[in-house]
DNA sequence: GAAGTTCCGCATCGATCACTACGGAAATCG
DNA sequence: CGATTTCCGTAGTGATCGATGCGGAACTTC
């Protein structure tokens, strides 16, 4: 397993992946796993299908390699909400880093884990699925960090971290549904402020 | 404009219309606007093609219908929490409906208005707006209910009816998204006794 | 019964879906 | 250089999409 390269390797492709990886992600943030003909991905990526294929292997290929990306791009404020030192903090980041990527003035409203594929055909069970565990293991590390907190008397005695994790996380999979609106960011912040002041609500 | 039938009315239509749409709702609720194909609906509906089209217009009047009977049917919580003296009950009113009808045991899990065309395709416009327009449409009238329960005291002073309305409606959509996550209605249940026990959230 | 109207099963429409076989062009090797 | 390997544009695969034309059957009113 070799990262060198070596032997004849033909022809370099004549593509930046990276570049075409992270224009499908913007395509299937848009208009979701089903809505993102492979028309409208490869027009937007800049390449024929067949490239698309050689590289990516199929359409729910690509869609799993550009979650990956949007996960570690766009969504990396759940790791950085994460490293927040009190509890308060984790939720203080976590609204602010959802508001901040569901409501970009430039690029798709709203969360590719959540618009992504919420509803699906038969066909795009798997893809539902997928975000449906993304979703769920993101509530599930959240909690873990609050079950620290708690350990760390960051929380009141008596306060669930399950019930705490899955209340910041609906708020936050509802931010993403009113960015998907249309609601503007400014609202939301409003909101966020608002719900943040009585915190935590044991 | 006569509701009795008069003059030659031909072959009457040799099936249940409202149990028709209903079984219509229902796979558009599970599967979504574009997810759901005229095969399947037609499929559930137990009827042809032909019998949708002349009966409903197209897939777009289908799901307009379909919507409509949503509102008023598994969604007709919204009306009565509205009805509500206080403006925490309006509040309680609201989760607690939202968590039954999204995690209903026998049924589709989930908001049909989130997601029945949260992201969509460029024929989907349409659809994906006019749920839209129904989700902020919902936040509105919960607006001026609080608008009204500020004006009669039953809020502190000083409480934005607005702030308030986008946070019940971004818990009440998040609900919705963790119900089509396959989040069980105890554990939601646990956490909107928790959002609700520090109210308002000033 | 006769005339008129509507229903609806069958077959099919063109468009688009995700996907791929083919082959010439281009680049890397010895 | 020649040989080899890979890339990728063109064209087209069968399947499915939403939506209809047709025509016989069924039901109405007269």
């Amino acid at each position: 397993m070799e990262t060198r390269k070596k032997g004849p390797s033909g022809r370099p492709r004549g593509f930046d992946a990276d570049q075409a990886l992270e224009r499908a992600m913007l395509v299937f943030w848009e208009h979701g796993y089903e809505g993102a003909s492979l028309a409208a991905l490869t027009d937007a990526m800049g390449i024929s299908a067949t490239s698309v294929y050689a590289a990516f292997g199929n359409k729910q290929e690509l869609f799993r390699k550009a979650m990956e990306r949007y996960a570690t791009g766009p969504s990396d404020y759940l790791v950085r909400a994460l490293e927040q030192p009190t509890a308060r903090g984790v939720a203080t980041e976590l609204l602010a880093g959802t508001i901040r990527t569901t409501t970009r003035p430039s690029g798709p409203q709203g969360c590719l884990g959540v618009q992504g594929a919420l509803a699906a055909s038969d066909s795009g069970r798997e893809v539902r699925d997928l975000l449906a565990d993304w979703r769920n293991d993101s509530c599930c590390r959240i909690q873990e960090r609050f079950r620290r907190a708690a350990d760390e008397g960051d929380l009141p005695p008596g306060t669930d971290p399950a019930v705490l994790a899955r209340y910041v996380t609906t708020l936050a999979f509802g931010i993403a549904v009113q960015a998907a609106s249309g609601v503007c960011g400014d609202e939301l912040r409003a909101m966020a402020d608002a719900a943040l002041r009585t915190w935590p609500p044991v």
